[in-house]
RNA sequence: GGCGGUAUAGCCAAGUGGCUAAGGCGACGGUCUGCAAAACCGUUAUUCACCGGUUCGAGUCCGGUUGCCGCCUCCA
């Protein structure tokens, strides 16, 4: 049974799915118009993780993962640069896949987009305004917040308090300050479409709304984002889809914290991003990923390189766990079973990646020791098989290391040889070889077994 | 100002009333080894921000205080 922590309830649940055996999940993905920092691949991980996890349990799950491409902010980048705001959204696209394929992240079932999307989205706009919930009011349609009466029931505002706040753009136009736009007016020169209302483009929450309702219909199981966008953007979201059609939206609601740079908030607007280009140009991917699977994904996250650093010392230790069994050849082992009923029960309880990975560094230990006292194959086996199978559903240890074949086989010929000069005890000859190895970034260790190496 | 989160060792981090407070990183001492690395053994929180309360029993529940963080404006 998989209990989930639902921001609608505020408490943890047990997850029924809508439909049996089936898991129809929501997260919202980039808007588009800057390069994809480790804040966005924190997010990814998560609903990777929470992919992996369901299907691991046995469920058919459908994820559908949003790009926003196009908006406020990317209409002044193309401004400002240039460049046509479709190829600047194409080329951030790009660079996101890249990384996130680089991390094991698994593709989503589809990635809409919005400017696709254009037609279910005015549709989405023409009933709510049939309904009464929008009205059209200089060029632009607005969401009449007064008019649902669940507004703020996901991120716990009342209405009172955000006119009081009115932290909200003056806008002569709309009824109510907290009103927000579905369809905006195109001013000159900026990007518009068609439409009953003139010429313009989506709001920004409106195609979150149109897009997961036509892929996984107008009630579904679960909807997940940064917990910054609790609000305005998913209570906005409920606004548009239970206004528009009075059902449920969204049956969970799962927000991951936010992961903050060096105790300040990382964020577009503030320009101090770690790129995650730039973190995978030092850092390992599994590595990455240890570090972001270390801390629950509901708590908050500072970003230090030297955590990330941290992890490469665990990274590391299962590496090593990982060569000392794949030594062992033979049939597929069976499953430790309290071993996999602790991983089992950790990831039950609302995803819980910490405890899970303690119980792999748990059971790493357990295998060093029983290696260190004799061998025993059958048990191996079976380690080899529940460590793999554990590490696979966290996404990690899954890619072979993708370097060079060619040079793989010549360094392995050269301790071929170097084993030959040990064997004489001509040390020195055979140190020369490790330490111009070393010069290379390439480790040598010698063990009972023979010598292996590494690459720094 | 309103709303929410969080406070556990040098660092990260589990802990959802009850055996001696998981796990990782780091550090130190030892075993093994030609040396090194890895691994192994041992040490590293009489105590969970603080003050009260409930209870036979609280890191865990309740009330209060303080600190930090986030959201309320674009943001994963």
């Amino acid at each position: 049974m998989i209990r989930i922590y639902n921001t609608l309830t505020r408490k943890k649940e047990e997850f029924k799915p809508l439909e049996e055996g089936k898991v129809k999940m929501y997260v919202c993905g980039l808007t588009v118009q800057d390069r994809p920092h480790i804040g966005h691949i924190r997010a990814s991980i998560t609903a990777d993780i929470l992919k992996r996890y369901f299907e691991y349990s046995g469920f058919d799950v459908t994820l559908i993962t949003n790009f926003t491409d196009i908006d406020d902010k990317l209409i002044e980048k193309e401004k400002e640069t240039g460049e046509d705001f479709r190829s600047i959204a194409r080329r951030i696209i790009d660079e996101y896949f890249e990384n996130a394929d680089k991390l094991n992240i698994k593709r989503a079932d589809f990635f809409p987009e919005a400017t696709k999307h254009i037609q279910e989205i005015q549709e989405l706009v023409s009933r709510l305004i049939e309904k009464g919930f929008a009205y059209v009011s200089g060029g632009n349609v607005y969401y009449d917040v007064s008019k649902f009466s669940g507004y703020g029931k996901l991120s716990g505002k009342k209405l009172e308090d955000l006119r009081v706040g009115a932290r909200v753009e003056p806008d002569e136009t709309k009824r109510n300050p907290v009103d927000f736009v579905v369809w905006k007016g195109a001013k000159p020169g900026e990007p518009w479409w068609e439409s009953p209302w003139g010429r313009g483009r989506p709001g920004w929450h409106i195609e979150c709304s149109a897009m997961s309702m036509h892929y996984l219909g107008e009630t579904f199981d679960i909807h997940g984002g940064g917990a910054d966008l609790m609000f305005p953007h998913h209570e906005n979201e409920i606004a548009q889809s239970e206004g528009a059609t009075g059902k449920p939206f969204a049956r969970y609601w799962v927000h991951n914290g936010r992961l903050n740079l060096s105790g300040e908030k990382m964020s577009k607007s503030i320009g101090n991003v770690v790129l995650i280009s730039d973190i995978l140009k030092t850092y390992k991917p599994d590595v990455v990923r240890l570090y972001l699977l270390s801390t629950h994904y509901r708590s908050p996250l500072e970003y230090y390189e030297d955590r990330l650093k941290e992890q490469e010392g665990g990274y590391e230790r299962l590496r090593q766990v990982l060569f000392l069994i794949s030594q062992t050849e033979g049939e597929e082992g069976e499953l430790n079973k309290e071993t996999i009923d602790k991983f089992k029960e950790a990831m039950d309880d609302d995803f819980n990646t910490p405890k899970a990975l303690s119980a792999i560094y748990s059971y790493t230990k357990d295998i060093f020791e029983t290696m260190k006292k004799g061998p025993d194959t059958k048990w191996i086996l079976s380690a080899k098989k529940t460590l793999k199978e554990m590490l696979s559903v966290l996404g990690l240890f899954e890619s072979e290391e993708d370097h060079e074949k060619k040079d793989d086989d010549l360094i392995d010929l050269l301790l071929t040889i170097r084993s030959d000069i040990r064997e004489k005890k001509l040390y020195e000859l055979s140190d020369k070889i490790r330490d111009g190895l070393k010069k290379l970034n390439i480790e040598i260790e010698d063990t009972d077994e023979g010598s292996r190496w590494k690459r720094e």
